[in-house]
RNA sequence: GGAGUUGGCCAGACAGUCGCGGCUGCGUCGCAAGAUGCAGCGGAGGAAAGUCCGGGCUCCACAGGGCAGGACGCCAGGUAACACCUGGGCGGCGAGAGCCGACGGAAAGUGCAACAGAAAGAUACCGCCUAUCAUCACCAGAGGAUACUCUGGUGAAUGAGGUAAGGGUGAAAUGGUGCGGUAAGAGCGCACCGCGCAAGUGGUAACACGAGCGGCAUGGUAAACCCCGUCCGGAGCAAGACCAAAUAGGUAUCCCAUGGCGCGGCCCGCGCUGGAUACGGGUAGGUUGCUCGAGGCGUUUGGCGACAAACGUCCCAGAUGAAUGACUGUCCAAGACAGAACCCGGCUUAUCGGCCAACUCCGCCU
RNA sequence: GGCUGGAUGGCAGAGUGGCUAUGCAGCGGCCUGCAAAGCCGUGUACGCCGGUUCGACUCCGGCUCCAGCCU
């Protein structure tokens, strides 16, 4: 994934995708150390990311979202808004 | 009413919708392993953290002996154990409730103390001193032939000697004050204070009080080596066990049974046995360990207390890319620090606040 | 999750209780027609907070950060 795959981004996240065979995505996450300190605050990224994306209905796409340090400071509505408009931009490129 | 001390407790609440992982029951699929749907039950912390101590558990030998090394260090108790806790002693801080303390030994030995200072453990720089000795100067007396000699006195100039009062240095310099004493001084003597030894008394002990004795020594540093006492084998759940799969006990070089490995400080001992290096090759999956425990809660009893015992009652996360969340609404004191990963007991560190109890001090009223 | 090591100027790197070496880099000067090299001079440091000590980079605790090892 992290060799062959296209990625789209912006300030707090990164999306790493890939097409697949099947009929559902695959989505994993890797929330780095170094990025955010605390495991807490690890564990809250890891579930507003599956949150966000249970919400979305993608198919037959390998994902791996990874975030940037500057996501410690965001609260919860402005990442999911920055994470739904990752998600709507990554659908029109599929289509295309 | 204000200021404070100590101990304990809580860690947003409620409702709705959508989700996550676990266990149990039932249904469906499947030979089975398991997958899946529904329902029910439960689902992070006081620090889960740091990994700083102590244990359990597992493997190494059943954890053995010695050396080395490490830890602890007032006393008694608690405990599975501890560097923790409780009670007490001593010292320090505070007006007090209270708080803090690595709190054994420097007369077993070795080392260290920069700079300054005379000197940093046995010494005397400046200073003080003529009582004593030698020299010198002066005066007086006696002897004698002017020389000179002897005796006595004065001076304190030089040396010897005495001294540790005073000065200055330093983080630290050989008890303090007063009187006597002396050439000057000095525990040299005395009084009081301090210090040391100590019969005895109280206390389980640490320790406290202390008749009496000693004129005063053994300066500091042991988070320097060290001594004394007590304790400690090593590694860690990525320990370890089981299942499945795969593969080649390959080749080369070197060493050698007083050897090598287990065993990771060393020696002994025990067990196993050829080993090391290089090249080449294989594996990276699952199950288990995995949560019932020195367990929680309540009552009673014992104990000042930490805690223990008895009885009753409850079952309270177990994930493995790793589960507790999101959204909406209401309320308030407006929600801090922060996420289990084998399990416990502590310590330390982070932390918005709130509640309860006991106690202290100050002010006012009765 | 468990275990181990480290932190000294801008960079590298010594230092076993008494002033923190040394090299490279920087700056100024000498040298040169101009530079390089060389020579002379110069500034800058013990991760943080406590304790022991007269005195701590060093000894002892506690934090923070950075590396590495074990599946």
């Amino acid at each position: 994934m992290f060799s062959n795959a296209r990625s789209i981004s912006n300030k707090y996240f990164v999306i790493r995708y890939q097409p697949n065979q099947l009929e559902v995505s695959r989505l994993g996450t890797a929330v780095s150390k170094k990025a955010v300190r605390t495991s807490i605050q690890r564990n809250r990224l890891k579930r507003i990311i599956r949150e966000s994306f249970r919400h979305e209905n993608l198919s037959g796409c390998d994902l791996v979202v990874t975030v940037r340090s500057a996501v410690v400071n965001a609260d919860n509505r402005v990442l999911y808004q920055s994470l739904r408009k990752l998600w709507q931009e990554l659908l029109s490129r599929c289509v295309n």
